[in-house]
DNA sequence: CTTGGTCTCGTGA
DNA sequence: TTCACGAGA
């Protein structure tokens, strides 16, 4: 558990870096929409249960966004601006509101996340930095070296701050490879002579990052569901930034370039860290609205008028710079819970605040079984905060204290301890339950967590063992994930295409090979649109047993791009007041990419001969001049098309919903727009779809995928099951104890309590490990291979008889161990409801057996003997 | 009484 | 270093 301290990156590399926020589309909203799949594309908002004047709004759907529902608001309020709007309530258990499910979506995200960097700091549930420069660079040099190409058509999504389209920047970077010095000018009066290198190299870095975030937001729509927007810049504050600019379900790059012109109008408190008190007095003490007027303040000045930190922070800021480093990190260092006690709702008897200190600890103590499971580490502190009303005033403290262990009695106990021994005069003057001070807010907190050492039991050890072999296995994931969707780097190993130099020259020769291969792209765009070419030819094989100059076709010339652009622009033009549709101006082909190209071709051939030799490149080059007329024929008829798409945008909206069999491909709802764009991961000739039986929703057709969605069923099933077990059993319990309630907290709540906790540690305890290796449960798998995954290696599991890629074996036959456990917890369970049952209280014992089992040391009972004997 | 519940970080003692 | 507390997202 290294406590790593906040890292910088040199001034010298403030341009090197690739940095990617992704930020979840009103989260909660999809996830509601995930779970009741009926809601989808309706107005809806997730409330927080509270009976005044219908709840408060913490999340909006862009449907009702669209009829001017906010945060902030009432569920009443927004029943009146939008009258069908579907409030959802997050779930209230231990009476307050449980955002676990969310939690557990967000963790589902990163996941995803995670493949594609080991750099990946979660900034909250909902928002994840990725540093990708090394995949950034990597392909620069395979762009260098040819074997790689870039797909426009992964950007169609994608804005970029101070254009219009994504066109009109991605055919500025295009210019500049056909006259590498047009900009040097300008950049040599805004940028440090030994920034020049980077800077010049800026764009197209940030271009290939966005074709990244393209790939990363298809993996997290295809695994999940969920749709994301993201930033695309050098470094996270602008990042964050650039996110929040297009949404939902956009990227957006941030340009070197366009910072100042940015800045100028940007107003200080839209830089994360000035949203508040601080950015009010930088733009108190500077007399400033706008970031971009820190400019005229020296950094001294700066450091002067605030402090030496801040001010060169600011300074940098100002021009967008950011040092910060992407820190890895994907558990959260401490958690916590905590509840507000609001006016009549203040706690003014010890009973009270003991009830309470016991509903706080025992969320705690689930969460804490969970996490411990998961991640193998225990919290040596704990903190309880509280706020008090000392006459009129809200006083804020909170104590911390060391833990070893955690049951829901001990954190409550302690907590109450630390309140009590805190608090000048606890107990009003001659009261034994009458706090001097009413207490307005309360919470637990835990963290300083170390790694529960592997020799304590078995159970630690083989889920410790099994997070970090699938971090491993994960990591190979995410480079084989971007080999995949890098068609071009399957033939890296070609040498005579790496003497290609420039990825014009590998458009080109892509194009050339487009000709003699069939490509699935004729089925995708209609072949008499594109310029009466043959339509023709058989299936195309699977991606994996593609000839390898078939392979190397970036399957998309920018002219096919732009095309497809048009068709989607045409469809978004017919599916009217869309907020998601793209911004699908199509660029001026003359000056496209290809036009530039053509002229400078010479220019090109000439400097891929002094870096090569000589007469490969000859061929190529004639090659290309063999295209020239073609192109050229190519780009009069893609103007036609310009003009007549608009004309019969009819067969094109056919040809569209065709081309995807997305169900919802024209549909104009905020959900399934992602359909349309989607391009990177789902089409067709990338990576093939599988309808799930269950939810009827595309999946990739690899295991991992179909493994991973199918476990989101699963686990949904499942915790479905085990929260009808647990309502039942609170209501067994309420019958069982009519005295306890929370109006009358003299009357000692525990027996129901302890009811309820028998189930609630059950609940949480048994889905996670289940549901974290049921990435390998099989039930639906057949017994033959799957075809598109008959590149890795696979063998029979004795146990189920299914197909597991050898890699995933180990982990698969985990997946069997912890059914074995989960039955045997469920026998737990089922005993200790029975006895609950029969004898009104609860057994302790049953509790504190399973409790013992996930938390302590001790190593003497059945299910740790269970997985000492099964492993 | 009415953004509530979580998190993380920086600062000063 | 650790703790308490506030700020910010």
């Amino acid at each position: 558990m290294s406590n790593s301290t906040r890292a910088f990156v040199g001034m010298q590399n403030k341009y090197d870096r690739v940095v990617l926020l992704v930020d979840m589309d009103c989260f909660f909203c999809q996830v509601e929409e995930k779970q009741q799949p009926e809601y989808q594309g309706k107005p809806l908002a997730v409330v927080q249960y509270n009976p005044w004047r219908g709840g408060g709004i913490i999340a909006v759907n862009y449907a009702a966004r669209a009829k001017g529902v906010t945060r902030h608001m009432r569920g009443d309020e927004a029943k009146e601006l939008c009258h069908d709007i579907i409030l959802c309530q997050v779930p209230n258990i231990r009476e307050k509101a449980d955002t676990g499910k969310y939690r557990d979506a967000g963790k589902e995200v990163a996941n995803v996340l995670q493949r594609f960097t080991n750099l990946l700091e979660r900034a909250s549930v909902d928002e994840a930095y990725l540093d990708i420069t090394e995949t950034v660079n990597q392909r620069v040099e395979q762009l260098q070296a040819g074997s790689f190409a870039l797909k426009p058509q992964e950007l169609v999504n994608c804005h970029a701050v101070g254009y219009d389209n994504i066109g009109d920047y991605v055919n500025k970077i295009t210019n500049r490879f056909a006259n590498p010095y047009v900009d040097d000018e300008r950049y040599m009066l805004a940028y440090d002579p030994n920034d020049l290198p980077a800077v010049r190299q800026s764009d197209l870095r940030l271009l290939i990052g966005a074709c990244i975030a393209g790939e990363v937001r298809a993996a997290v729509k295809a695994e999940t569901g969920y749709e994301c927007s993201a930033g695309i810049a050098h470094n996270k504050i602008l990042a964050k930034l650039a996110a929040g600019m297009n949404k939902p379900n956009k990227q957006t790059i941030l340009p070197l370039a366009e910072i100042p012109a940015l800045f100028d109008q940007l107003p200080v408190g839209k830089i994360k860290g000035l949203g508040g008190k601080f950015g009010e007095t930088v733009c108190e003490t500077l007399g400033v609205k706008f970031l971009g007027q820190v400019l005229k303040y020296s950094e001294k000045e700066l450091q002067r008028k605030l402090d030496e930190k801040n001010g060169s922070w600011l300074h940098n800021i100002a021009r967008g710079i950011d040092l910060e480093a992407v820190t890895p990190r994907f558990y959260s260092k401490s958690i916590g819970c905590c509840k507000k006690f609001p006016g009549r709702n203040n706690i003014t008897g010890l009973k009270t605040l003991q009830h309470w200190l016991g509903e706080l600890a025992s969320e705690m103590n689930d969460r804490l079984e969970k996490d411990f499971i998961e991640n193998n580490r225990k919290a040596k502190q704990m903190v309880v905060q509280y706020v008090q009303d000392v006459d009129g005033q809200e006083v804020a403290s909170s104590r911390s204290t060391p833990i070893n262990h955690y049951d829901q009695e001990t954190l409550a106990k302690q907590a109450l301890e630390l309140i009590r021994t805190n608090t000048k005069t606890f107990l009003r003057a001659g009261s034994e339950a009458a706090l001097n001070n009413a207490i307005k807010f309360l919470g637990i907190s835990v963290g300083k967590f170390e790694t529960a050492s592997s020799a304590q039991n078995s159970l630690q050890t083989m889920f410790a063992n099994q997070a970090a072999k699938k971090r491993r296995i994960s990591v190979e994931d995410s480079e084989r994930v971007i080999e995949k969707s890098s068609l071009a780097q399957k033939p890296q190993k070609q040498t005579e295409e790496a003497k290609m130099k420039s990825f014009f020259a590998n458009y080109l020769q892509a194009h050339k090979d487009e000709q003699n291969v069939k490509d699935n792209l004729e089925t995708n765009v209609n072949p008499s649109e594109m310029n009466a070419k043959p339509a023709t030819e058989p299936e195309e094989p699977p991606a994996e047993t593609r000839p390898p100059n078939a392979a190397l076709s970036p399957k998309k010339s920018f002219f096919e791009a732009y095309k497809r652009k048009l068709i989607d622009a045409t469809v978004a033009e017919e599916s009217s007041d869309d907020k998601a549709t793209p911004t699908a101006t199509p660029p001026e082909f003359k000056e496209s990419f290809f036009a530039n190209y053509l002229q400078q071709q010479k220019e090109v051939s000439k400097n891929v001969e002094q870096k090569n030799e000589s007469a490969a490149d000859n061929s190529d080059s004639s090659d290309m001049q063999g295209l020239a007329a073609e192109l050229d024929e190519i780009e009069l008829s893609s103007t036609n098309l310009q003009q007549q798409a608009p004309e019969r945008p009819s067969t094109s909206k056919r040809k569209l919903e065709h081309e995807n069999s997305m169900k919802a491909a024209t549909s104009n709802d905020f959900t399934s727009t992602y359909a349309e764009y989607a391009q990177p991961e789902l089409r067709a000739d990338l990576i093939r779809l599988v309808k799930c039986d269950e939810c009827g929703v595309q999946i990739p057709d690899d295991v991992k995928a179909l493994q991973t969605h199918r476990d989101h069923h699963y686990a949904q099933q499942l915790s479905r099951q085990l929260r009808v077990e647990q309502r039942e059993e609170m209501q067994r319990s309420r019958l069982n104890d009519t005295t306890a309630s929370v109006v009358s907290p003299t009357t000692k709540p525990v027996p129901a309590k302890k009811g309820k906790k028998v189930g609630g540690t059950a609940v949480t305890t048994v889905p996670k490990p289940i549901n974290s290796i049921t990435k390998f449960l099989a039930p639906k798998q057949s017994l033959e291979p799957p075809p598109s995954c008959s590149n890795s290696p696979m063998e029979i599991c004795a146990e189920c008889k299914t197909y597991i890629k050898t890699v995933d074996m180990p982990e698969h036959l985990d997946f069997h161990m912890a059914k074995k456990l989960q039955r045997e917890l469920n026998q737990l369970e089922v005993r200790t409801i029975n006895t609950s049952t029969n004898k009104k209280t609860t057994s302790p014992a049953a509790k504190k057996q399973l409790n013992s089992t996930l938390n302590s040391t001790a190593a003497n009972n059945s299910i740790t003997k269970f997985f000492t004997q099964s492993s």
